[in-house]
DNA sequence: CGGATTTGACCAGCGC
DNA sequence: GCGCTGGTCAAATCCG
């Protein structure tokens, strides 16, 4: 484990907030690690956007995540500290309907519905969806306490820009993931509110695997095998 | 020397 | 149309 990882802490699961940039929020640490299991699970952030085309199993993973590195004893206590299944439920609220519609654009276009084949919709309004979709790929945000800004999450980055947003202290850095062909970006920043909070925004999906090897690659490889 | 980071400039979306 | 803001570009700089 690294100490980029070893310096997050938890913040519960699939906590569902309220964010300014109408972008599906989870409280959900890359590296998940619950005292009643007795190692840690890696669950690699990029995890969440990789959903993206398959939105209806947000839920399904809180339980697989659950159900699959845990005994029955363990998921129980996981449970129960997570206040009872309906915290692994993610609602569609009004402060992610956007981020939502592209998933299910993204579920449209899955089941090859061709916008223009679409009744009722003038082509200014679908040239307007259009230009807006360009822009709004459905992204993925993770709040984690740490230390460091950048998070271990098995993926290399390159940082190509930094800016100060409005109304907060820090500065936001702008990363892209350095393979070819693979266009997942992420941002960082941290919470004005509360500094000691990393603030991780995914978007995009990977076309390939991390780029080196995570430790306790077992448990790590099984998990994987439910969210890849 | 090559890759990564920094940082000011530029661009595009959005609200008024 | 204009100004504000967030996001990206790219030249300069840093660093191993």
């Amino acid at each position: 484990m690294s100490s980029t990882s070893q310096a997050m802490l938890n913040q519960g699961l699939f906590e569902e907030q309220e964010m300014p940039a109408q972008m599906n929020f989870f409280s959900f640490p890359p590296n998940l690690t619950h005292p009643s299991l007795g190692c840690h699970h890696s669950l690699k952030p990029l995890t969440m956007p990789s959903l993206a085309a398959d939105a209806p199993s947000i839920t399904h993973l809180a339980e697989t995540l659950i159900l699959s590195s845990a005994t029955h004893k363990q998921r129980e206590a996981i449970a129960s500290d997570l206040g009872g299944p309906q915290l692994l439920s993610l609602q569609r609220s009004s402060s992610n309907l956007r981020a939502w519609g592209d998933v299910d654009d993204c579920l449209a276009s899955k089941s090859s519905v061709i916008d223009h084949d679409r009744p009722g919709i003038s082509p200014l309004k679908m040239k307007k969806i259009k230009a807006r979709r360009k822009v709004r790929e459905p992204r993925f945000c993770f709040k984690t306490m740490s230390d460091v800004d950048v998070l271990d999450d098995g993926y290399k980055w390159r940082k190509y820009g930094q800016k100060v947003v409005k109304n907060t202290q820090h500065p936001r850095s702008y990363y892209r993931c350095t393979k070819d062909n693979c266009r997942v970006k992420k941002r960082v920043e941290r919470l004005a509110e509360d500094p000691r909070m990393v603030i991780t925004t995914y978007e995009g999906r990977h076309v390939h695997s991390p780029s080196h090897d995570m430790e306790d690659s077992q448990a790590q490889s099984q998990l994987n095998n439910f969210l890849w």
